[in-house]
DNA sequence: CAGTTTGTACAGTTTAAACTGTACAAAATG
DNA sequence: CATTTTGTACAGTTTAAACTGTACAAACTG
């Protein structure tokens, strides 16, 4: 690609792909990741590793674990091209199903974790409080933190809801996609 | 707080306070500023930097800038406390809020960010394409990026009002709180 | 099955960010 | 207005993570 425009096409493409690096983090990739992401989201084949290499001027290997990274969260997909030994990777097209994957996959993770320690320090505290020989003012600081904890359980439930309302696309109930695919 | 129990007591906090710390980089905060919000979470008093420092053995300066960035982020409320000269800070009791609060302040804003430089160098890409000289192969490749613009910028709109719908808090509508304070 | 190719594990290096200590400006006190 | 207290700016240090190069295992080729 080379001639008049080409130039400014690149420019383009740049300004773009730089504010994505700038704000991907909100999925928790860095910004040499999410520029990764950009370079697949402009490039219209699926690519190979070496492509990647190339275009960014950076290790093989950070190819490797950063396309790692992208399809851990589903971000791209692994293309599987006939009469090539490298794998092929391709962005997602649909960013309403990536967003939605990333609640499913790292927010819903996050939020089951929290749960489980909570329902265990939620037992535990209930056994204590149980105990004839507790400190008094234990108990009570007890009873409040059993208090809290099932406040914050009520909002994990909460929140798991949201989760599953993406999930099962009820949100576009709420917001509907512009349009589908024609 | 020493005696029978206490212990226990610590021990089923530390559990649930290094959950929030694991998994607190959803929000973009360290591990560090995940455990300080943790402890404020079951401190049922309003605290200071000081006291921030001299529980988790840190620096002043460190307890400062942490502070910040949950204020930053509304996840804690500065408050005025008669008497004193020290700030004091407590945690923002409505989670619910708190995670509305997140999206508002740094998706929005990310989206936002996205939106203006996708329009800039779709603006760029528009005049490019109308160039008598301009490479014809260019000018396909051209076409194609304003097309995936186009839809890109359909994407963030609809993520737009996904959030407009958090911050209304029509989202209650679709998953409803599990009930208000008594 | 010998020869290639491809992706990744791992150790070492570089880079970025978290953290600290000092020093100071702003605000409160008497 | 002098004195004390409090929060933060800033430079320097420490720690964590991103990145690289080598080396190798697995998979493909003829």
């Amino acid at each position: 690609m080379e001639g008049n425009g080409s130039d400014k096409l690149l420019v383009a493409r740049e300004r773009v792909v730089e504010s994505m690096a700038k704000n991907m983090h909100l999925y928790g990739v860095t910004s040499s990741i999410a520029r990764l992401y950009g370079l697949m989201f402009f490039e219209d084949h699926p690519m190979t590793l070496d492509e990647m290499k190339e275009q960014l001027g950076m290790s093989k290997t950070s190819m490797s674990t950063s396309v790692r990274t992208l399809m851990d969260l589903k971000m791209i997909d692994k293309k599987w091209m006939k009469g090539t030994r490298k794998d092929h990777y391709a962005v997602q097209e649909d960013w309403y199903q990536s967003f939605i994957d990333f609640f499913s996959i790292k927010w819903k993770s996050a939020v089951t974790m929290n749960i489980q320690s909570i329902k265990k320090s939620l037992h535990d505290l209930e056994v204590l409080i149980t105990q004839p020989d507790i400190d008094e003012e234990v108990k009570h600081t007890a009873e409040n933190d059993i208090s809290k904890l099932h406040e914050a359980l009520k909002y994990y439930d909460w929140l798991l809801q949201v989760i599953q309302q993406f999930e099962s696309h009820h949100i576009f109930d709420l917001v509907p996609r512009p349009d589908e695919k024609l």
